[in-house]
DNA sequence: TTACTATACCTCATACTTCAAGGTATGTAC
DNA sequence: GTACATACCTTGAAGTATGAGGTATAGTAA
């Protein structure tokens, strides 16, 4: 039963929103443009990735969901809980390592 | 019919295949060894993706390929063509701008 | 009224990449 | 002669992202 790891370039969409979320309450429309202003338009995720992400992160028990009706409209906000935390830490530790690893070997050293 | 774009975090086996390779000229298993050594084995590229990525990149008139038998077994070596450092410089800048969004969002803009 | 835009949620087929494991074959060491 | 490292290669399965679709409410302009 070879269960396969992740692709190693992966989970940094997950890795985002959990950064946003970790510093305020947001909804999942609100994530999709958000995304796009703290990377300076760098990367653009759409529904179609912020929702599934959302939903397998609440599931995995690292956001938590709570519905807002704001002008008739139903939001549902997200929050991070401590295990969403760690993950976060963990993801984040991640893309350290994979993107140090990248730079070095690109040899930012004298380049422009 | 509508051709997808690739997924926006891809391309980095490509980049640092291309970025070896302009150093100097490799052959694929040597390659497989050297990512591991020049990202401080932070990413280790197997077998399955270096060989794909090369006959994509000759395909792609990026690389030319020269084979040469040593000590009887037969190596093939790669070279980048102006071609391929054109595409070397452009997934190189899109993989800044990428990086550079995502630590920005971790806010570790500030951070060397 | 109608039409269009923005908000806000969601799903799904397709495309794509990567992973892991396999296969072939030669040379070297025990 | 058996095991390991070198050196090439392919392929099935797994997983993610894309792009486009659907539902529904509210506001605005014609």
């Amino acid at each position: 039963m070879g269960k396969t790891n992740p692709p190693f370039m992966t989970g940094v969409p997950e890795l985002l929103v959990l950064r946003l979320l970790s510093q305020r309450e947001m909804y999942g429309y609100e994530l999709v443009k958000s995304v796009r202003v703290v990377t300076s338009d760098a990367i653009s995720l759409g529904e179609g990735v912020i929702y599934p992400v959302l939903h397998g992160l609440e599931k995995a028990g690292a956001l938590t969901a709570k519905r807002k009706p704001v002008n008739g409209r139903t939001r549902v906000y997200y929050a991070v809980t401590p295990q969403g935390r760690e993950r976060l830490e963990r993801l984040s530790g991640e893309w350290d390592r994979v993107s140090a690893g990248v730079d070095s070997a690109l040899g930012e050293a004298g380049h422009v």
